[in-house]
Order: C-alpha cells, then sequence, then structure tokens
DNA sequence: AATGAATGAGGATTCATTCAT
DNA sequence: TATGAATGAATCCTCATTCAT
C-alpha cells in the first residue's frame, strides 16, 4: 500500500490528535471561548504546532468539521451497503440516527458549527461543501436501494425528513443535559424512534 | 394607580431598550462575540449604561432570557386560558409550538441560551429557575384542561413529550438557515405539525 | 455667636460625615483604589452629594488633609499655650509626637498624602500651603517657649529635627502593621521617645 | 560553565528590562497609577510581553520588590562578609543605611510596596517571605560579628532597631522631596547618623 | 515539524463626573 | 441640597497569530 515517511507518519500522528483535542475542547468550551493553547495542550503540543498544520482558529474548526463528517458519512453508508434489501437499509439508518443518543460529542458539534457558519457567511463556500458531504443519501443507488421508487411528492417529502433529522437529534440531545431524567438515553431513542418512524413509514 | 417618576420611566424605558438590543445582538452574533458596546449603542445609550442596569454581560444575557421566557409562557398561557374545551386547548398548543417558525429570534435564542448554560455551571441555580419557569404545563388546571386524566405512564410520555418540542423546534430553525428551500416556513410547519400530532394524538 | 440656618446646619453635617468618611475609605484603601461611592455611602449620602461640597475626588482628598492638619495643630497648639514653662512645654510636644502612635490613622494618611503629593505637582500651591500651616512651631511665641533662645546653628539643626519626626512617626506606624509584636505601641513610644531625646536633648 | 541559549538570554533581558522599567514606573506613579501599557513601553517590549512573564500587574509589583529586595541584601551581606571585626562590621551596616539616602528610589518603593501590602491581604504569605528576605541579620554569624554575645533584653531592643531603621529611611526621604533646602542629603545623613548611633552605639 | 516569546488588537469593566429631577 | 441614571475615558488582561530558533 502506501508507505509512509517517520516525518509523514509524525505529521499524521499530530494532525489526529490535534483534531482529537480540538473536538473535545470545542465541544466543551464551544468555538469562541476554545483556546488554542489548551487544545495544543490537550494534544500533547505546543501553540505553535497548530498553525503548522493548520492556517487559522478557524481553519482548524472547519477542518474538524470535515474530518469528523467524513467518518460519519463513511461509517453510515459503509453499514448501508451492507445491506441488502430495503427493510434492512432503513433498519440501518434508523439505527445510525437513534444511536447517535450515545454520541455527547457529535451533534453538539454540528450545533456549535451550525451557529458558526450562521454568524460567519464569509466561510459559506466551505460551509456548504461539507453540509453537502453530509447527505448520506447523495449515493443514488444507496436512496434507492432504501426508499425505491418514489414519486416526485413523496421525494420532496423524503428529503425534508433527512434533512430535518440531524438538527432534532441535536436540539434533543443538548436539551438532555438539563433533563437527564425525563430526556434519560432511553426516552430520547423512544422519542426519536418515534419520528423516524413518522417520517419514513414505509417499513413495516 | 401606579405612578412613575420620569426617573422611573426613564428606568423601564432603558432596560427595555437595553433588552431589545441585547436581544437582537446575542442573537445575531452569539453570547461570546456580542459586544456591549454594540448592544449599548443599538438601545441608544452608552456602554456604562448597560452597567447601571445589569450587573455583567453574563447578567445581561440571563436577564434577557428570563424576561422573553416570561412573555412567552405569559402569553401561551393567556391563549390556553381562553380556551373552554380540550380540542381548543391543543389547537392553541399546536399553533403555539408550529407558529414559532416565523420566530428567527426566539428559536435560536434559546439554543445559544442552553450552549452557555452547559458551559456555566456556576449558573446553575439561575438556569434552574428560568427552565422551571418555562415548563407552561406547570399549572394543573391547564395541564388537565389540555390532556384531561391521564395515567401515570401517560403522564410520563407527556413531560417527555413537553420538553421535547422546544429543542426540536430550535434545531428545525437554526437548520432551516442552511436549507432554506427545503425547509421553508411551509414545510417547517408540516413538519413540526406532524411531530406534534404524533406526539398528542387529539384523543378520541 | 454665629447663628447657622437648618440649611447651614445640615451643609456642616454632610461635609463633616463626608470628611469622616473620606478619611476612612482613603487610609483604608488608598487614594487611587477609593472609590467615591464607597465614601459617600459610608457618610450616608450618595455619590452626587460629594460633588455639592467638593469640586472633585482630588479637592475632596485635598480639603480632608486640610481640615485634619488644623485640627491637630489646633490641638497642639492649644496644649501648648497651657504651659508655663519650658520643660513643660517640650513635654507636651514630645507626648504630642509620642502619642501619634495610637493613631492608625493619620500618620498613614499623611504619608498616603505626600504621595500623591510628589504625583500631583500641578496641585503643588494647595499641598505648599497645608504643610506650611502643619509647622506648629511658626508661632515664634510657642517656639521661643519651648526652646528659648537658640543660635543659627541650633536653630537650622532644630528645623531639621522638627520636620524629621512626623515622616518617622508615619514610617514607623506604617512598619508596626507587619511587625505588630517588635513594634507593639509600647516598643513604638520607646523608640520614638528615644529619637525624639536625642533631637531635642535640651530637656533634662 | 552555564550556557544559555538566545531564546534563554533573550527571556532574561526581557524579565530584566521589565523589572528595570517597572521600578522606574511604579516608583513614578504609584502602583494605581503605573500603566502596564507605559511599563511595556518603557521596557521597549509590547503589553503581551508583560504577561509572558509575570501573572498580573500585582505579580510584577511583588517580583519586583522580591527581585530588588534580594539584591540589596545580598549586596549588603557581602559587604559584611568582608569585615574582620565588629567596628568595622558595625561602620558598615551604619554607611549601608546612611547611603540609601542616595537612593530616590528604594525607599519610595518600599513605601508603595507596605501600602499596598496592608490593602491586599490576599497576599499576605508573598509578603510575608519578601519581609523575611529582607532581614540581612537573619544570618547568625554576621549578627554575633556585628554585635557580639548580647543578653536576651539587648536583642530585644536590636531587633526593634533593625526593623526600625528601614521605615525611617523611607520617611524622611519621601519627606525631604517637599523640604529639599532643610532636608538635603548632608542633612539626612546627619539625622539618620544620629539616630543610628543612638541605636547601636559603638559599644565599649 | 515544533517551540514559546512576543505582538497588539480587542473587549469587558470600572468609576469619576455630569445633570435632569 | 441630594439623588442616581447616564456618560465615556481609561485600563487591565486575553488570546489568536507570528516568527526566530
Amino acid at each position: 500500500m502506501e508507505t509512509l515517511s517517520k516525518q509523514q507518519l509524525r505529521t499524521r500522528e499530530t494532525q489526529a490528535r490535534l483534531l482529537d483535542a480540538a473536538e473535545e475542547v470545542f465541544v466543551r468550551d464551544g468555538y469562541e471561548s476554545a483556546q488554542l493553547d489548551e487544545i495544543a495542550a490537550a494534544a500533547g503540543r505546543s501553540k505553535g504546532a497548530v498553525y503548522t498544520h493548520f492556517k487559522s482558529k478557524e481553519d482548524l474548526f472547519l477542518a474538524l468539521f470535515e474530518h469528523r463528517t467524513r467518518s460519519y458519512i463513511d461509517r453510515l453508508l459503509n453499514n448501508l451497503r451492507k445491506c441488502t434489501n430495503r427493510k434492512q437499509s432503513l433498519e440501518t439508518f434508523r439505527e445510525f440516527y437513534v444511536g447517535l443518543v450515545c454520541d455527547r460529542v457529535w451533534p453538539i458539534l454540528t450545533l456549535e458549527f451550525k451557529l458558526f457558519a450562521l454568524r460567519h457567511p464569509e466561510s459559506k463556500e466551505r460551509f456548504r461543501k461539507a453540509f453537502e458531504m453530509s447527505k448520506a443519501t447523495n449515493d443514488d443507488a444507496i436512496y434507492e436501494q432504501m426508499f425505491g421508487q418514489l414519486t416526485r411528492d413523496q421525494k420532496t417529502d423524503n428529503a425534508t425528513s433527512l434533512i430535518a433529522l440531524g438538527p432534532i437529534v441535536s436540539g434533543l440531545i443538548l436539551e438532555s443535559h438539563f433533563e437527564p431524567e425525563t430526556l434519560s438515553e432511553t426516552a430520547l431513542r423512544q422519542v426519536l424512534g418515534r419520528i423516524f418512524d413518522s417520517f419514513f413509514p414505509a417499513r413495516r
């Protein structure tokens, strides 16, 4: 395969560490309050190292989002590709969303990122690309495997539902921090499941 | 009745202006990026005036949230009190949530506030009170009027749904900024309506 | 005698309160850190009242110093005037200085004031007058009563000693806050007494 | 021996410059009025550089005092160690104090610092250490060389005198700014000399 | 690639002072 | 005379970014 020099390995290692640290700190403190210093420290590097790998704080933030988006989507697509029928596909998809309930990080990062995007129209193009990428169902084969042939109206409805799911998860997980009893993981799974099923009732 | 001196009138006026300006700027820029300078200017006052009325930026932010929460809840309760039967009550309640779709401000402020709360556990007590207040359905009479007599399990379910609605609205409205076509106001109303109905099926 | 209207009485009362409060706060916090707010509060008045009676913070500070200087000098002169012979005069004078040991306020205020004067040459003229006033021994009759006829050289020496006493007391009292055991009141009295006697040995 | 990298050299240089500049500005303007801006500028550095080396204005102030205390004490101890008999020791010690008359900086800084300490009890521990350090005569060998074997009472007296000298110098030097003629350097030397001799009469 | 000293713009906060009441 | 809301200049400190090593 690919062979990497020691240099390149070190570079990868540092980048990965920085991204992990960035995620931790951005989610914990929010974009504005997050300090590069702390991110670097959490990555076991110094502030300067961040600038070796990323142009700026904003660049690191966007890179983090892109990177994580790619991971999530890759994972989902891989799972979907293993499916052999519609029911299985939909179930896989369902479990992906409902499973996000256990993720204290990604849904919050998502919120943070969207609020950032809202307020930094300069970066629009880069946002657009990341958002584009985040639509797992851009892949026609997969889309059809999951939903079958749809009428134009059904497609429109589906698109809305697909887009709505993400922010709903994020909102609920944020809220669960303040109502940990009412919005327990179990409760969240139920709520999300119910919403999913009302969005994609096709499955029974 | 109440007679207010010119001083008092000026004070009220200033506070109201500051809260309005704060809302505008906090929603537009986010808590951290919002500058007191701009808030003051938007209120037609000087920076110092902010500190005459609020202890700090944080205090202003929390006061804003409390104040707005009170307004929304008051409005909702007033509407609910006018209802004479269950169907009307539920419809009023439904319209309240679905109507938030037109509100570009409150749902975002809510997100901003929750993220803030997540990251400022020092202010927990104040949060708790504001959150408590924000539960319109604390009022037993209204609760019963709307839902009738419920079994313990139904009540639990209901509580979850009541809490879940807010963050769902917020998440969707945030997302709609990036998918204005797919998540048009009409689409949002539909999605929210569907979720509401799946949460609170009009009983018999 | 003088008859004062109610207005005038109130004015006097307020001024006196403000001066007392100013002394307390200036000594406790230092000129720069002292807040007019606190001074006013300590005087049971509001910030604005200070400006009815004094042109500025600096004016209040200088007025305080003048006022207190006058008091101290008056008291000393009164005591000296009661003396009927040299020994008594000197003893009275000695006791005045040594007695300052019990005064936690005036010696510190004096330091504060001199440091201020050092750094605010604009106010020089007013300083000069207050300093001038503070020399009790400007009064020829009293001077002679205390020291008798002196040669020019002795007078020079005396002048130096008279001026040196004040700052020595101040320095020692400040230090005593950090060495309360070694520089107890008793120890201070001894040290000051010894210095006084070495300055004005004439008395035996 | 010790080899320093360029980095380290730069660090040392900057710290030394900052301390010098701080001294200049703190003495000239007083702690509160001193501006970090000016200190940085006087040191040929930017504001931020101050914070690379000191945690805060207060930290810089305290560090300055510690640093200067160390210098003075080291110098004194070095001189004392060269002495071979009591007379010489005492004379060296005397000259140290009397010589402070030419120092327009240290005695004032000392006053500034003590007033600060009085008003910032939070920093007590750090004060205590600096004060402790400033007692040159903590060194038993030197103490005995200077004063010989003393009775308990004599030691007590001595301790008082040792502590009293510093604040007396400070007080007098401050005053000399307002009475430059009466308290000329020559006059100050005389006065201080006289006090020193009355405190430590050359024994036998 | 990594370090960390230095930069300097930026922003919250303080507080003496003013002024309408 | 007294109040206290409002002003706004002043200043400490933070932190993203740069750069010499």
